[in-house]
RNA sequence: GGGCGGAUGGCGGAACUGGCAGACGCGCUGGACUCAAAAUCCAGUGAUGGCAACAUCGUGAGGGUUCGACCCCCUCUCCGCCCACCA
């Protein structure tokens, strides 16, 4: 060593060396097991590397470099996802061709990131934008082509009426467009899709298979969205047909359902026992009963029940003219798209995208339309059928609604506090198949087009959207679920009968003070309302006023309200010595005057009235479970119940808990044809398409005469042609490409004769969606990549990336991976094994940061000040990994002076530079004599920073490092292998110091070829231990104890303390709680 | 509205499974070195009271459980992220 720490001087010296020596290649043919580190491959923005993309890195090469100490063949690779909006965006302004940009971009961002020294295996880089990449993301493509997982759709895509092209989600900003501010529309495009719908159980149900951190499969779940319900079949009287003649298809003969005059709205609930609550039926504007449009492309394939959303006479023959028959009948509980043959076509509206903006950091992995938004248009083609509105007397109104409907933008679809609207639908009516009721029907876009049904069963007790919908058009509300309370003053007794009665209490006020009407038993320690059974028959608000009349004499009320439904409590009622299940509706009155009549002795006996105000009946002990529920519902929190309960009102399934009420009212449902049990998913189908230049061609061709032809494998990779000039897409909306002719105009693969080429191409999802596979054989030209290598890397041991992209990213590339097993190329289910996320660096002030706020950190400027080895400890050393951290320039300094200190070590190594053998060859080389308090320190550390590590505690692991740093300084002199120990646990974190410093010792093989350091279990015992003295919990005093004392050593030793005698005042301890190796507590 | 996460000194953050709150780092204060400064080194650094030993208080607020609570339970406030009329 000579003199100072230099890492401007030493960082690049080893940089250079590593590369030559080709150090962090990864072996296909390596004897040693496989270990596979994957990070989200960066986006070469033109900004260059973000601090964030150095943390999440440094993370993944920590791991790293200790897998292969540990005796791994590490495999951890480094690309470029490079498509995507910014480079298109920046040659549309300055004309260069994003190819160029693209090399510039990535030239940098290659030249940052070796700067830092990540252990990346160089040799297997990939890009997303070369031909010999997208090749394969094209060929992928055609296989799902094949396999039917590809289609076409008619789709909205948000359009910028003023720039004239299309814009992905993140691009519209509050409803406008990013660039010049106006207000975006919708505009209908045809589509390509990806069926990933096709997976959504696979997707939900597999990741109990892998080892995600529980907040990633718990977003990846939501955004999948299971949920078990139910289909009800609710036929619509009064339906009257018409117009079946024009149609130019044989609708009837291609109906799957035998035709009879009965026509019926499929609902879909998760809440069939609420079904005797009903009260009335609602379709979404979407909805073909209204539309009376008949739709090709409709919800075939994704829904697995046996009858579309529609009416069942909407039925007819898809677009590739294979007959709806096939429509329904597809059972998802065993996805297998090796058999799914057919175009699946467009179930059109997809799910709400949501672009998270993950700024620049992270990857790039972030753009695109994602799954189609929310609430769009079904893709779908008229082909004929009914006229519109069959059937519907009020048809003018609806469609005005309907038209209303349509000219709402997203933003006040959802904004304005998304009051309810809706029409009725007059001259039909539907009938609810559990009790032959006939309830009207609305149509009103609070329900959705493209979930469930598009229909729903409206339970306005059970349901808060119901609700407020029923309470604006002044429906009925029919309360079919009991809350159920056990109360728990006077719990039910066991061995005691139960009855079951119906009950009211009567809450009755004086208008003069605002009191209510109470009794105080005299027999009992209660106070209550008024309360009473119901007689058979008797309404509840009659029973109320009797009840009032009978025990208070009261007699002149007047009706305010019904709380609400009723409620079930059990309780054990004393003064009948019997367990009662008490169904109890609360009615209030207020008294017009103070008229009372006489009343009988009997009653009088048994209680006295008592007035008290809503406060005091808050206050004090009244005898009623159901107290929250009335004071609640009194002060205006309106009576729906949403949760389970028992049901009530519900026919013979009365008294049934909700759960048991699902299970047999399906069942009964089913066993009539009216309906069934069924599992829907929220994920929508994956809107595939972009009008852009920059992104992979989608290899097919439009023939006159064939239709859609894939291009054969042999024709790809199908490459951009160039342009000169304008990158931008076209005043149509088309991508640029279409402004080609050259490029467009083809021939067709099949048939030879003219053809266009498609111009859409792929979202830059497409290339993220496989790259794991890619870099095991990255340059194989004749697969996608080798089945035997592919077998040896796969699946990725461990995938760290940003949470903004648990959703989408997570799940399309789970999908792909999953697509490519089942067509036998991938040789595993699930691509990662092990996923975990960072958190992200924000600005000073906890701002994103951003060019434009002028607050982005150059980390070029970091290295060269501070060297890279202080960023990299520094950026694991600012806290914990997994939470957002603002960047901060103050603890570089500690770092940096860490490191310093590290480095003037050296002079007090013993044997300093003596030795031209390895002297650490063996780690626990030095354990043998005496353990020293430093050698101790050194294996806890060992302890710590390997655990630390695996459990992504960088912060804990380097600040211990530091402690041992610091009690290293105290000692007069440090033995070799002991600082040889400590570069290695330091290595990963710092490699080129430790490297370094590793030589200065004496070796000339790379700290990276030795092995991890474990620590000597016999350095890990201590033989003394730190008792803590307490009295009632509060340290008085400490003492050190062998850690073989007994409980009876430390308790005596511990009462012997002064200190505790001075607590303890003469007082003698009325408990003494030891536990061993740990402290004594004296209770006095 | 729903889901997830968070709130600890002047600052970033530690605290294993309920057992000495504030590790480690930054900053600050004092000292050493220096003509001086930077760098470095040493000591101190939660608040309050006290010359001090020491005592009391203290982990967003309020309750509870416990011998003992940053940690567990209940209620609430605030902050971040994601989703959001999903039947």
């Amino acid at each position: 060593m000579d003199g100072r720490y230099n890492p401007g001087e030493i960082e690049p010296k080893w940089q250079a060396k590593w590369e030559e020596q080709g150090a962090f290649l990864a072996h296909d043919d390596s004897e040693k097991p496989k270990y596979y580190c994957l990070i989200e491959f960066p986006y070469p923005s033109g900004q260059g590397l973000h601090i964030g993309h150095i943390r999440s890195n440094t993370a993944m090469d920590i791991i790293a470099r200790k897998r292969r100490m540990e005796g791994f063949d590490v495999l951890y690779p480094i690309g470029w996802d490079a498509f995507g909006l910014p480079t298109e965006n920046y040659a549309i302004k300055t004309g260069i061709h994003p190819r160029e940009v693209t090399r510039q971009n990535t030239d940098n961002f290659r030249r940052q990131l070796k700067r830092i020294g990540f252990s990346f295996d160089w040799s297997r880089e990939i890009n997303t934008t070369d031909p010999g990449y997208f090749k394969w993301t094209q060929w992928i493509f055609l296989q799902m082509l094949k396999k039917g997982l590809a289609y076409k759709a008619k789709m909205l895509i948000n359009w910028c009426p003023s720039c004239k092209i299309g814009l992905a989600n993140e691009e519209v900003i509050d409803g406008k467009c990013e660039r010049c501010g106006s207000e975006a529309e919708k505009r209908e495009k045809e589509q390509w899709m990806l069926a990933i719908t096709k997976y959504a159980e696979r997707l939900h149900d597999d990741l109990d298979t892998v080892d995600y951190l529980e907040k990633i499969k718990i977003q990846q779940r939501n955004w999948i969205g299971r949920s078990e319900g139910a289909i009800v079949k609710f036929r619509i009287s009064n339906f009257e047909f018409r117009n079946r003649s024009n149609s130019d298809v044989d609708w009837i003969a291609t109906s799957k359902t035998p035709r009879n005059d009965e026509e019926y709205i499929e609902v879909f609930t998760t809440r069939v026992d609420t079904l005797f609550g009903c009260t009335y039926v609602v379709v979404a504007p979407e909805h073909a009963l209204i539309r009376g449009q008949i739709t090709v492309n409709r919800e075939q394939g994704t829904d697995d029940f046996s009858h579309p959303s529609v009416l069942n006479t909407g039925q007819l023959p898809s677009g590739r003219g294979a007959g709806s028959g096939e429509q329904g009948t597809d059972d998802f509980s065993h996805p297998s798209p090796r058999k799914a043959e057919e175009l699946p076509s467009g179930r059109g509206a997809g799910s709400g995208e949501q672009i998270v903006g993950s700024g620049e950091q992270g990857t790039s992995l972030r753009q695109g339309y994602g799954m189609a938004k929310q609430g769009t248009a079904n893709g779908e083609q008229i082909v004929g059928g009914m006229e519109p509105g069959v059937g519907i007397k009020n048809w003018e109104e609806v469609r005005a609604y309907i038209d209303e409907t349509k000219k709402k933008s997203e933003m006040d679809r959802t904004a304005e506090g998304r009051e309810k609207t809706g029409v009725r639908l007059e001259g039909i009516m539907a009938v609810n198949p559990i009790n032959g009721e006939e309830v009207p029907v609305f149509v009103a876009d609070y329900v959705l087009g493209d979930y469930g049904t598009g229909a729903v069963m409206a339970v306005p007790a059970h349901d808060t959207r119901d609700f407020a919908f029923a309470k604006k058009y002044d429906l009925p509300i029919r309360n079919v679920i009991m809350p159920h309370l056990i109360d728990k003053k006077n719990p039910p007794r066991e061995g005691k009968k139960s009855v079951e009665r119906n009950t009211i209490h009567a809450l009755v006020k004086n208008p003069k003070d605002g009191k209510f009407l109470c009794l105080e038993w005299k027999n009992h320690p209660w106070i209550t309302f008024i309360v009473g059974g119901v007689e058979e028959g008797e309404d509840v608000v009659e029973a109320a006023k009797r009840e009032v009349l009978e025990e208070t004499g009261f007699s002149n009320l007047e009706y305010v309200e019904t709380l609400g439904g009723k409620v079930q409590s059990e309780y054990f009622a004393a003064h009948k010595d019997e367990n009662r299940i008490a169904n109890t509706t609360a009615v209030v009155f207020e008294l017009r005057d103070e008229t009372r009549e006489p009343v009988t002795e009997e009653e009088a006996a048994k209680h006295s009235i008592l007035w008290l105000s809503l406060d005091e009946i808050r206050n004090r002990e009244m005898t009623c479970a159901e107290l929250d529920f009335w004071l609640a519902r009194l002060e205006g929190n309106e009576g729906v119940f949403i949760d389970d309960g028992i049901l009530t009102d519900s026919g013979t399934f009365s008294g049934l808990s909700s759960s048991e009420a699902r299970e047999k009212i399906s069942a009964k449902l089913e066993s009539e044809g009216n309906g069934k049990k069924v599992v829907k998913y929220k994920l929508r189908d994956w809107v595939f398409s972009r009008q852009r230049y920059w992104g992979e061609p989608i290899p097919v061709v439009h023939c006159e005469k064939c239709g859609i032809v894939a291009l054969p494998e042999s024709a790809l990779p199908l490459e951009l042609p160039e342009i000169d000039g304008g990158y931008s897409p076209t005043d149509t909306g088309e991508s640029p490409l279409a402004k080609i002719a050259s490029w467009v105009n083809t021939t067709c693969p099949t048939c030879g004769g003219p053809a266009s080429r498609e111009t859409d191409t792929m979202p830059n999802w497409a290339g993220s969606s496989w790259y794991f596979l890619r870099y095991i054989d990255p340059r194989n030209d004749s697969a996608l990549a080798d089945p035997e290598k592919l077998k040896r890397y796969m699946p990725v041991d461990w995938y760290n990336g940003g949470m903004e992209h648990t959703t989408l990213h997570l799940l399309y590339s789970r999908f792909w991976n999953k697509f490519l097993y089942d067509i036998g190329v991938a040789p595993t289910s699930e691509p990662y094994q092990k996923r975990t996320s960072h958190g992200l660096i924000l600005a000073e002030g906890g701002v994103k940061m951003s060019k434009s706020k002028g607050n982005v950190i150059n980390p070029d400027d970091i290295v060269s000040d501070f060297g890279a080895d202080t960023l990299r400890i520094y950026e694991m050393f600012m806290g914990p990994f997994d939470q957002p951290i603002a960047w901060g320039e103050n603890g570089l300094v500690g770092s940096r002076r860490f490191l310093e200190r590290v480095w003037k070590l050296q002079e007090k190594l013993t044997t300093h530079n003596s030795s031209a053998t390895s002297p650490c060859a063996d780690p626990l080389a030095k354990t043998s004599g005496q353990p020293t308090k430093i050698d101790r320190l050194l294996h806890r550390t060992i302890v710590k920073v390997s655990e630390d590590i695996e459990a992504m505690r960088f912060n804990t692991a380097v600040s211990s490092m530091m402690i041992l740093v610091n009690a290293l300084e105290k000692e007069p002199s440090i033995s070799n292998e002991a600082f040889g120990i400590f570069l290695r646990l330091l290595s990963p974190f710092s490699p080129h110091i430790a490297e370094e410093c590793w030589a200065e010792l004496g070796n000339t093989e790379s700290i990276f070829l030795t092995e991890w350091p474990v620590a000597d279990p016999v350095m890990l015992v201590e033989d003394t231990v730190k008792i803590v003295v307490s009295v009632n919990g509060k340290v008085r005093d400490t003492f050190e104890a062998s850690v073989e004392a007994t409980e009876d050593d430390l308790k005596a030793k511990a009462l012997a303390s002064d200190k505790v005698a001075k607590f303890l005042d003469g007082r003698e301890p009325k408990r003494v709680i030891i536990i061993p190796g740990k402290l004594v507590n004296v209770v006095v």
